[in-house]
DNA sequence: CGATGGTTTGACTTACCTCAAGAACAGTGG
DNA sequence: CCACTGTTCTTGAGGTAAGTCAAACCATCG
């Protein structure tokens, strides 16, 4: 709060501590050494680690906020389950990402969580928490700081469901979801493994697995980006960007990045060409 | 966090205290006056109130974290726009909510807010926040937790627009807009004046006017709700409520509620009168 | 009073869903 | 290593809810 503007792309990616590395612990504690200069606190906080199997359930809806959690390998799922039996995904977590921050306020969780792989997380028990920002104003700054950027994030992601068509919602994710874990643009593409099924992708962004499939298959068949299972590979990141920062439909000119021709060919500044004109009129 | 499970239903109805009525700074002073016992304080934080009209705006988007805005009276919306020039509404704010607890974590507004209505509201500065948080814990946990609240809000929010079709939507939306403006249900029906134009409330929903206003006809033929301009009555609050948490399309179990027939009988305290019954069959 | 902006209504289009069947894939165990 | 099972993914045909476009309607206001 006292501490203003930072710079987004500014993430979680502290230098290597004693414990977690690449972790938001280690940057909470970061706050603490400045103080105090002693690992042990660490050690107190990272002291309840445990490991998951895939598909293993971390919580339920309606269990008691325990703390927060801390993943350090794995990517989880929050999930809700409707009347009729559906999964409605509210988010997926990737390591170095809190878990709970919004049990904080009703001290119950309202979704569940399970693991998509094998994954690494300890928890941060609240009293030990609210300790800390007892004793520390950056800790706690911190942890207010993290809280809000999930709003932002929400709200954020509000208005990419509300807006946009599926498309758009799907070049997003799969944007997002690469940055999250972190991975490197190699030779302008970008290569991952999809940490989740398609169904779960397809219910995070409110569609269905058929129309997720059929638009990658259909972004194959442009050469955007190939897909083997799981293995993802953004071919043209620019032409995904594109879409996915685009409301109306707009075909001609993501074609128009696709084939790279440059914004300032025909369109001073309206960025409307006389091929879309013909497009969108009517 | 250390205060376990609160009920949903205990909002921040807090009594008349000397400033803001009905609002959450008291909620959050009375945690100092527990402490202090002095009202100083209090003339301190909300020293910088000022009105706003209708139509005024609040502050755009990219404009730095000043503080947290507290509604006194008046309805806000905060909305992003869209390349093609739409807005994309992000939330409603009522009286009694704070305002731009997202900025906190970047430290800029990504937002627009305005005033829908003429509103009263305050500025509580965030050195003051900060050092408040510093000197009472409880006002950091209030703090906190009103964040988690929000985070645990926008989740429902992700869900209900993930996982529903745009009468879900709707009904959810009138429900929630009549418990924020805290209008009480008189005689089993709901009253209140929308305090938004139909655009807003389709563009918060994902939706277009035109089928917010279909929806809403619909619901008037079936005799759900009256609608006069922005004049609301929601007619049978049991029904939307139905509709509300409702994902597959289980029209005949509404029409059933509708009609009275319940899991026993007509529903005897329901106050549902024959001539409401003869006007919804069908 | 006409002008203006919000709301309703209708005819038409379409993006997405639904249902259903195949194809690829991953385990599992023989 | 290969058949065998279940799961995930793809593909197709057809239906529908919601979007789009356009015009009429209706308040409110200068």
């Amino acid at each position: 709060m006292s501490e203003k503007t930072r710079n987004r792309s500014e993430r979680w990616h502290c230098g290597a501590r004693r414990v977690c590395p690449k972790c938001i612990i280690s940057n909470l504690l970061t706050s603490v050494f400045l103080v105090e200069g002693s690992g042990a606190l660490a050690q107190q906080l990272t002291r309840n680690s445990f490991s998951m199997t895939v598909g293993q359930t971390l919580r339920r809806e309606g269990d008691p906020f325990q703390g927060l959690i801390l993943i350090r390998k794995g990517v989880l799922k929050t999930f809700m389950i409707s009347e009729d039996g559906g999964e409605q995904i509210i988010d997926f977590r990737f390591p170095g990402e809190l878990v709970g921050l919004s049990a904080m306020g009703t001290g119950e969780h309202m979704a569940c969580t399970i693991a998509l792989s094998a994954a690494d997380v300890c928890l941060i028990r609240a009293e030990d928490l609210d300790d800390l920002c007892n004793t520390y104003p950056d800790v706690r700054r911190r942890l207010l700081e993290l809280t809000a950027r999930e709003v932002a994030r929400r709200e954020h992601l509000h208005q990419a469901l509300c807006g946009t068509r599926a498309e758009c919602r799907l070049a997003m994710a799969l944007l997002n979801i690469a940055e999250r874990l972190g991975v490197a643009t190699v030779d302008h593409a970008i290569s991952f493994q999809l940490p989740m099924a398609r169904v779960d992708l397809a219910a995070y962004l409110g569609l269905t697995p058929e129309t997720t499939s059929r638009q990658l298959r259909r972004w194959e068949s442009h050469g955007w980006l190939h897909t083997r299972g799981r293995d993802f590979t953004i071919r043209e990141p620019d032409v995904l960007h594109a879409l996915a920062s685009r409301h109306s439909s707009d075909e001609e000119g993501v074609h128009r990045l696709a084939r790279g021709d440059s914004e300032c060919q025909w369109s001073p500044d309206s960025g409307l060409g006389t091929d879309e004109l013909a497009v969108n009129r009517r």
